[in-house]
DNA sequence: CGCATGTGAGACATTGATGTCTCATTATGG
DNA sequence: CCATAATGAGACATCAATGTCTCACATGCG
């Protein structure tokens, strides 16, 4: 404690201001940075003076998503136990993240330029690998690529956190939604007569 | 003066014009006016005569959308044999809007003063009814609420557009991925007649 | 208490997109 | 061939967001 500095209101809670910022840009992606300072609770001057502009507030955010992103997966133990146990605690663990992501993936274009792109591509490496240690363990079918099951599975926890947010689904649903779906599917597979052939 | 009949059928390709821009718009969608007018390969000024703004535009581009779901949802045949075919046929009949949704499905939150929000909706009930309908026949699991396997449906549409788009999946594969990972999910089931070879 | 720091409020110029206008050009149809 | 209409090019004002700046205020610290 002795390390820490205790100033005025010292140095505004630069990670109240990105998670406050992240929550509103998630669900206005084109709130002003006058909008977002106000959200935070802090003067634009202020927000500015923490983020040079725009740009350095969503690279920040970028930041975080990928480092909440490393957190999640790091708590998740993609590596032990069965791979379906892995993604229910992948999606468990990311859930707090999910409205974050859903931003940072549809501004993710804006980067062609890109630099925080090898964090993504970490994240989606070792996503895609637990679905391939899947596959080799012959718990995941074979016919859908890593490759897509991890595009799938950020299309879905997007989508989650859109209905939720929306209040159409319930947020404690939220996990076994995804999971249910991404490994299961929708149809029923204890009935008679089922038939899988296209 | 009776109005435009077939004078100089010069009037720009109003269809042409509103599918470039979706395609831009989908790949950049903060593109310009001038740059959706150059990707068209018009002027400006005649984007600007044929809608009045960038709002009469993405306006358009929504009522194109709509339009386009209604197509698929009535070429899909939703109310016609087994739930998990007309699935597989709404996919397929969706496929080439699928970028343009993508692009309304992130831009729609602007839109909070609705008005097409009616099209959206009816759009939804009818997808959610086929689930319904999925359920009640025993084929569909009745964990998962339809509002939901609507909402994931839109979202795996957007992810296989975009890894399509990524080139890091062939489009051949678009319908497939979709259906099967929607249906039958990434689990390998030990049901008859599920692909697994190979 | 005085100093330093961080903040809020607001003025200001800048930038980029937008909307509107005019005018010349081209193509169409009678 | 001529009148009409649609387009392209560009000038121009407008507007909103941004980035930068100054100044006053509050609070922690010596």
């Amino acid at each position: 404690m002795s390390h820490m500095r205790y100033c005025c209101l010292m140095a505004v809670d630069r990670d109240h201001v990105l998670r406050t910022a992240a929550a509103l840009l998630t669900r206005k992606s084109t709130a002003t940075m006058d909008e977002v300072a106000k959200a935070a609770g802090i003067s634009r001057a202020t927000l500015h003076r923490h983020f040079a502009g725009r740009d350095a507030l969503v690279r920040a955010l970028e930041s975080l998503g990928i480092a909440e992103c490393e957190s999640a997966l790091d708590a998740a133990r993609l590596d032990e136990g069965p791979a379906r146990d892995a993604v229910h605690r992948l999606v468990r663990e990311i859930e707090p993240a999910a409205g974050l992501l859903a931003f940072l993936y549809t501004e993710n274009q804006l980067f062609e330029g890109e630099q925080q792109n090898i964090g993504w591509a970490r994240i989606d490496d070792r996503i895609a690998a637990l679905f391939r240690r899947g596959q080799q363990s012959g718990e995941f079918r074979i016919d859908l690529s890593p490759v897509w099951l991890t595009e799938a599975l950020y299309g879905l926890l997007g989508s989650a956190a859109w209905v939720v947010a929306e209040g159409r689904v319930a947020r404690n649903d939220f996990t076994h939604m995804i999971v249910e779906l991404l490994l299961g599917g929708a149809l029923r597979h204890h009935t008679t007569g089922q038939r899988e052939e296209s």
